[in-house]
DNA sequence: CGGGCCGTTGACTCTTGTCAATCGCGGTGG
DNA sequence: CCACCGCGATTGACAAGAGTCAACGGCCCG
């Protein structure tokens, strides 16, 4: 989710326009107001009205549910360029918070409404988030259903690396976040990892950094 | 997702213009085609060009993904009425069968080009379903990240009686179907299925067939 | 230097998966 | 019409993967 493109899927849900501008993150409008969030700050929460949408900035953004006697699950990691937060319904259905220190712009649902006739690529990029969105929950219920935790692992670290386009990266998250984004626990996780770079396929200079060392294994172990 | 009327989100998305007519299930263009599918019998599959959209009329379908050693996940089943395989790519990223015999209408994306323009109401439909299947999804991850074998049952019996707007229904998918939904196996199931039964929260009176006793119990197992 | 937090590791438990036998229903053919 | 066959579902015995509980380690920060 680096960058933003017009699919046809969504291209087609909107009459045709030139395109005015992108920035290489997907197009927004400049009417966003930016913020920063503390470590863990809340950026909304469930049942909260879905008055805007949001897009990160710097840092990593979690959305999350959670059920009665505090089980989490995380349903994704968002990372600088991302949307999220867009939703049916007038209330969010998951909540969304900050891992580590984040910088994230919010827009105004409401405004969106002339901008729609406008201003097609707005709404062009909130369609395409929201079926970004769905793609990535579908790869994820797989993981989440049918994966082992080892599996697991290796899913998440090349997703990462993927997004990041890097080989080697720090995770912005915690051991615990992870677990709930797996549907693992934080030991599983711990072991996982080490049993990874005991087996090469991964080196773990210090516990936030990752250094993928055979992404071929690694790509056998995510099925 | 018996009836699909409109929320705020779709609504912003486009200009505010008056609904011509609805069906009750959602409008659609009568463009459609329909077909019917044999028990299993694929409607698209991974990998398809993604030419279509498609809406349940009768029966049941069910998407799913693989994994290279077969391994397989249903990401939701669609009833009468649901819109299903609106994806962003040109390719789908996930194939849809029939489960049991079932009847569908598929309609031309590339059709919609000049709706969208004219008749919103479609276009609103599928932004609709996008954002209803992404809501499915994120419960979805919670159910198969964090939830044990009996809640699962739970959750899918009381969604569907819900879906249905019945206490007492038949099930229309096999226990390895359901299995592969929830993240489970079919012996798993088939356990967690009679262990509500001798709980007396429901009764089998055949093997297809379900009937909740006590909902608030069930309730109380979803989290 | 000390405390607290996060992560790792170990020992043990338990839920769920695996393998296998049996049941039961529905369809088919004698 | 009934017996047999086959598939899907249930049940049981056992195994294994992941969870739980607990101790320890390392790192950061005061």
């Amino acid at each position: 989710m680096q960058t933003i493109s017009p699919t046809p899927a969504a291209t087609l849900l909107f009459r045709q326009q030139p395109r005015r501008h992108t920035d290489g993150v997907g197009h927004v409008p400049s009417a966003g107001t930016v913020r920063r969030y503390a470590k863990d700050e809340e950026i909304f929460g469930e049942g909260d009205r879905t008055a805007y949408y949001y897009k990160v900035v710097e840092g990593t953004v979690r959305t999350s549910k959670l059920l009665s006697d505090g089980r989490r699950q995380i349903g994704a990691f968002y990372l600088p360029g991302d949307l999220f937060g867009i939703e049916a319904g007038d209330e969010h259905r998951f909540s969304a918070e900050a891992v580590g220190e984040a910088k994230v712009v919010s827009y105004k649902r409401c405004g969106l409404e002339g901008l729609a006739a406008n201003d097609n690529d707005f709404a062009v990029a909130i369609v395409e988030a929201l079926m970004q969105a769905l793609a990535r929950a579908q790869d994820h219920m797989l993981l989440l259903g049918r994966k082992s935790a080892i599996e697991k692992i290796a899913t998440f670290l090349l997703d990462i690396s993927e997004r990041l386009n890097e080989d080697s990266f720090e995770l912005t998250m915690s051991r615990t976040d992870i677990a709930d984004h797996l549907g693992l626990t934080i030991e599983t996780v711990s072991r996982s990892l080490t049993q990874l770079e005991r087996k090469g396929y991964i080196a773990l200079p210090s516990t936030r950094r990752v250094e993928l060392r055979d992404k071929p294994a690694l790509a056998q172990l995510v099925g």
